[in-house]
DNA sequence: CAAATAGTGTCTTTGAGACAATATATC
DNA sequence: GATATATTGTCTCAAAGACACTATTTG
């Protein structure tokens, strides 16, 4: 904030926080949208999202955290903010800004819930079979740019974990990686770099069925946060 | 943007967006702060910002562009935008909303004024003798944030170039690189790293007086926006 | 030519990637 | 044991850093 007065002279823009939760569904990056029930853009699907409630939220990151447990139950996911955008055209009521934020969560913790203003809500596939709508607002676009991002860190960071349940094999860590980069990996080079992370610990006495060698279970040590690699994978 | 209806049934809190400009000055990093001419924080230093102009400003870079060009007369710096924090308690007036802006200028080509709302405008040096003072609002730790944000991409990009003038030889810009990571580097490993990322063209003829061997002088090559190495520095 | 800094070349070490070998499950 | 995948080890090659050498200017 800074310069002046105690109310400006014109109207402020509307603000409001649009998450962009990210989940993997049978292997494959998921987009949770909703659709929406009143104009403008009724019935288009659109990213959840919603007003800062003054009154309620802490501050920016609390409307998120709100919004996200509104739609998923989620509680404790990974939470970025990603961008914000602002501009005269791109809510039909006039000059809107949006403070962008970004979810890793996992599939399998998510209780979906439509709740006010939604006429439904779902997972899409990033990539496949039912190709994403055309969104609401400039929804597309904040979109691209998230998966953006998200491709790019994960090429320098741990953050793929977010996206794995809380108990996970190395297997499964090197495939994920794989999906999203689009490029095999070297299972040789791909455990020394996890292993010097050193972000990971090994759940003993666990493995893994199948009619094979079972892999040793992981989970993320206490206190980790994401860890950024020396270098690029 | 996203749920609801016309306009939400609670007040909209301000927006403003804020400006950390930096330049080099005698080798060290500087930035741009203004001593506020009214309450709240009368007085006090204050990175430069203001509301954004629904009528005026197209979007949020554009609000950015023009504080940055009232302030120091700069038009088309290297301008990123950093983060938005939004809280009821950073500013006394209420729930407030700040999207920071990073730009990096060369000292040169900056012209200071105060403007509206500005008892004075001034460069201060982030480190050594005169110390900064406590700043008004959160503008301390929205400091501390972007100045660890620039050293940190600092090490994987051709960010500094924006920090020289037009025209600059590479021990400069290796000088500069050392400032802001405050360590020494390899010549011969920082060259090869400059010649590989291809950003730079030699402007021929031109040299550099001293007592010496004189340097090559280079310009940014045409259409070279920020470069990311693939490796860390 | 002495001083000072610019610019280049060489050697060593480190680390990533390719690939092979070994380990441990089920059937 | 056959099969399938997990896990580890070895070899090769390329890039980074340390360091030394050459180049070019002024006084």
């Amino acid at each position: 904030m800074t310069a002046g007065m105690a109310a400006p002279g014109f109207p402020a823009p509307i603000v409001t926080a649009d998450m962009v939760i990210l989940a993997l569904r049978d292997g494959t990056l998921n987009v949770l949208l909703i659709q929406r029930a009143a104009p403008p853009f009724a019935q288009n699907w659109a990213l959840p999202g919603g007003f800062i409630h003054a009154d309620e939220d802490a501050d920016i990151e609390a409307a998120a955290r709100r919004i996200l447990k509104d739609k998923t139950g989620v509680d404790s996911p990974y939470l970025e903010q990603v961008q914000t955008v602002g501009n005269g055209t791109r809510d039909p009521r006039g000059w809107t800004v949006s403070i962008v934020y970004m979810a890793l969560i996992a599939a399998d913790s998510a209780a979906l819930a439509s709740g006010a203003n939604a006429a439904d809500v779902k997972w899409w596939a990033l990539q496949g079979a039912p190709p994403l709508p055309g969104l609401a607002f400039d929804h597309t676009e904040i979109l691209a740019a998230c998966v953006k991002r998200l491709r790019n860190k994960v090429e320098y960071t741990t953050l793929p974990v977010h996206l794995l349940p809380a108990r996970f094999t190395l297997p499964d860590l090197q495939a994920l990686y794989e999906r999203i980069l689009d490029r095999k990996m070297d299972k040789s080079a791909f455990r020394k770099r996890m292993a010097e992370a050193n972000f990971l610990e090994p759940v003993m006495g666990e493995k893994r069925a199948a009619s094979n060698r079972p892999a040793q279970i992981y989970r993320l040590r206490d206190g980790c946060a994401t860890i950024f690699f020396d270098r690029t994978m």
